[in-house]
DNA sequence: ACCCCTTTGAAGTCT
DNA sequence: AGACTTCAAAGGGGT
């Protein structure tokens, strides 16, 4: 059984997240003195990977004190979704927070950094130290929350804190460290949510539930504001479907809108708040991105929160919270009549649409100079008028949207294609349940999507990029012939990647080639250690027998509307793209792990890469096939 | 400025 | 039906 988990085992799937908060309490006096300190924060990123490395070898008692349960986030994040909706709900007449669309903003990051703080919402004397020093300006009686008599209960507002109180940090940390480099301030700037007192008092009151220190190490990173910094959960938080509506934000939330030409802040023109993205037809709906609700680019800005709070925007659509949370974050309902493309009746274009003009083909006119010669006008309008729809984000989009903050956070890397290889492998790594929680939200986003476009196709896209040449993946020649076009060496997109997570081949190129099996063999990676012992659910356990078909784990159907998970019943198993051996997933299952490759420290036994390479190694010691990574099931 | 890289998954096209 | 292709995000690197 591959640890369906319901305790120990997921520790060790999320275990190299864990960080040592006693050594951060020591790193946090560094950052004290030299908060600034590019170097020190080096350091402390440096650190903190290696204390997450070095957590399966730490002692046992260690790790009982500190390891918080297992992904905690995710699992409490059904109750904390709950619990936030309820408090929106009982803040919604009058409440000084309306729920704004980025109110569940905050989780994005909480999920990794701040499991061992919600354990069970209280903090350990260390903890509160070290928060205190961390964040002197938070340090306020906790009892100041308590002050709003509309405050939701404890529990409540814990997590209704939680939920939005991350931008009062960054406003927090735009005062306390104004040189953030990041577009943190911009966006605090942007969004004066910042400004909110009870926001920062009530942050406090819940620092049991976050750890700021990651918004500090992640110096480049900005975890806030950055559009893909958004947790993937968030459209399922964020939103209420009873709270939103158009209309002007609170006085003390009405944006301070950066002139774009400028970049001077300015109060906004009351005829810019409607429509919050006061763009241009053509450039409505540019926001790529759900978390492009928050961020403030420019001639986009946040989602300002209308004073009656936030109504369902889209009543055509009988959705359920998460659906119509998914609808704002993600999608625009322009197929749901209204005005214009992108933007539904509150002015507001989404991020799944994309215009054309801006994302697309910056000019319009260039389209018709683009190399393939499709320079036909009627064409070339039409494809201004119809506005770009993305592709909802499948299930490792999300993920990897969540968690890439973290990940380039933890190490130095920042070539995105490292990053992916990185994220791809921690995805393997994931427990069912996790994985199947985001498989499960891009059903959703997948649902929504086509609710809402329900003419949209992704074939409506092809052609929109340009055309990648899709090498040698068909017939790539084993490595046999020449290769016309050599893959560029991965071997510098993973300098640093044992500090990371997933460890690699010495020479580290561990993706080289994975189509060829020779060079997957000559190059064993983490993954296949990763994934064995994970047995991804989908897409690396075999169809066969022995794919248990999780009840979270909705396998992908052909059919869009395909909405209950339960389709995981055994006829679809075919289905299932990554089972299909061409996939890289197959072949990386298929490689043996040369523990004498692997960092020290995931050679730990009590590392869970350890266990998952054993196992692996076992398993293709025993040339079983891609099945026998996968223990029974029940 | 634009494409490549790199990941997984979904959905399309092609054979 | 299965194989293959394209696109979704991201951003540094290369041309």
């Amino acid at each position: 059984m591959p640890q369906l988990n319901g305790g120990g085992g997921d520790d060790l799937g999320a275990n190299d997240e864990l960080i040592s908060f006693k050594d951060e309490g020591e790193q946090e006096e560094k950052i004290s003195e030299n908060v600034s300190s590019e170097r020190d924060l080096d350091e402390v990123k440096s650190s903190l990977v290696n204390e997450s490395e070095n957590n399966s070898s730490s002692s046992d008692s260690e790790q009982t004190d500190r390891r918080p349960r297992p992904r905690p986030e995710l699992e409490s994040y059904e109750k904390q979704r709950e619990h936030f909706a309820e408090a929106l709900r009982r803040q919604q007449d009058g409440g000084f927070f309306k729920g704004p669309p980025y109110a569940g903003y905050p989780f994005l990051m909480i999920p990794d950094i701040t499991n061992p703080y919600l354990s069970n919402g209280s903090l350990s004397p260390s903890t509160r130290t070290y928060l205190q020093m961390k964040w002197p300006l938070l340090d306020v009686p906790g009892t100041a929350a308590l002050k709003d008599s509309r405050s939701p209960t404890p529990g409540h507002l814990r997590c209704f804190v939680s939920c939005f109180s991350l931008f009062c940090w960054s406003g927090v940390f735009s005062s306390y460290r104004p040189t953030y480099k990041s577009g943190f301030r911009e966006i605090y700037q942007a969004s004066p949510l910042m400004n909110c007192r009870t926001c920062l008092n009530k942050r406090v009151l819940v620092g049991a539930e976050v750890k700021p220190t990651a918004y500090i190490e992640s110096n480049k990173v900005p975890v806030v504001q950055h559009p893909h910094h958004v947790h993937p959960l968030t459209p399922l938080i964020t939103y209420s479907n009873e709270h939103f509506s158009p209309g002007t934000p609170p006085s003390h939330l009405s944006p301070e809108i950066l002139d774009p030409k400028t970049g001077i802040p300015r109060t906004p023109h009351p005829s810019e708040l409607s429509p919050y993205y006061p763009l241009s037809p053509g450039a409505v709906g540019q926001i790529p991105h759900p978390l492009g609700w928050l961020v403030p680019q420019q001639g986009q800005h946040m989602y300002s929160i209308p004073p009656g709070g936030f109504r369902h925007p889209y009543p055509a659509l009988a959705m359920n919270a998460s659906m119509s949370s998914l609808v704002s974050s993600r999608f625009s309902p322009h197929m749901v009549p209204h005005p214009s493309h992108g933007l539904h009746q509150t002015g507001i274009p989404h991020p799944a649409i994309v215009s054309p003009a801006i994302k697309q083909e910056p000019n319009g006119d260039n389209a018709s100079n683009s190399t393939h010669g499709k320079p036909s006008v009627p064409v070339k309008k039409e494809e201004e008028k119809k506005p770009h729809i993305k592709k909802p984000l499948n299930a490792f989009m999300l993920y990897m949207k969540e968690m890439r903050a973290k990940v380039v956070a933890e190490c130095t890397l920042k070539e995105s294609a490292a990053i992916n290889q990185i994220l791809g492998r921690r995805w393997h790594s994931l427990s069912r349940e996790e994985q199947a929680k985001y498989y499960e939200l891009a059903r959703k986003e997948r649902q929504l999507h086509s609710q809402l476009y329900p003419g949209w196709s992704a074939r409506d896209n092809y052609g929109k990029r340009k055309k990648r040449k899709r090498d040698n993946k068909p017939d790539s020649p084993p490595e046999s012939s020449f290769s016309p076009q050599p893959k560029k060496q991965c071997i510098p997109y993973l300098p640093s990647e044992k500090m990371c997570d997933s460890p690699t081949s010495s020479h580290g190129s561990m993706l080289d080639s994975p189509a060829t099996p020779s060079a997957a063999l000559a190059s064993p990676a983490a993954p296949a250690a990763t994934h064995s012992e994970q047995a991804q659910p989908l897409s690396l356990t075999t169809k066969p027998e022995g794919r248990a078909h999780h009840p979270h784990f909705p396998l992908p159907g052909k059919a869009s509307g395909s909405s209950s998970t339960s389709s995981s019943s055994s006829s679809s198993t075919t289905s299932h793209p990554s089972i299909s051996l061409h996939s890289q997933s197959a072949t990386l299952l298929s490689r043996p792990i040369p523990f004498n490759t692997l960092p020290h420290s995931l050679l730990s036994p009590s590392s869970p890469f350890h266990q998952a390479a054993l196992h692996s190694h076992h398993a293709l010691l025993q040339t079983q096939p891609l099945s026998l990574v996968t223990k029974s099931v029940e």
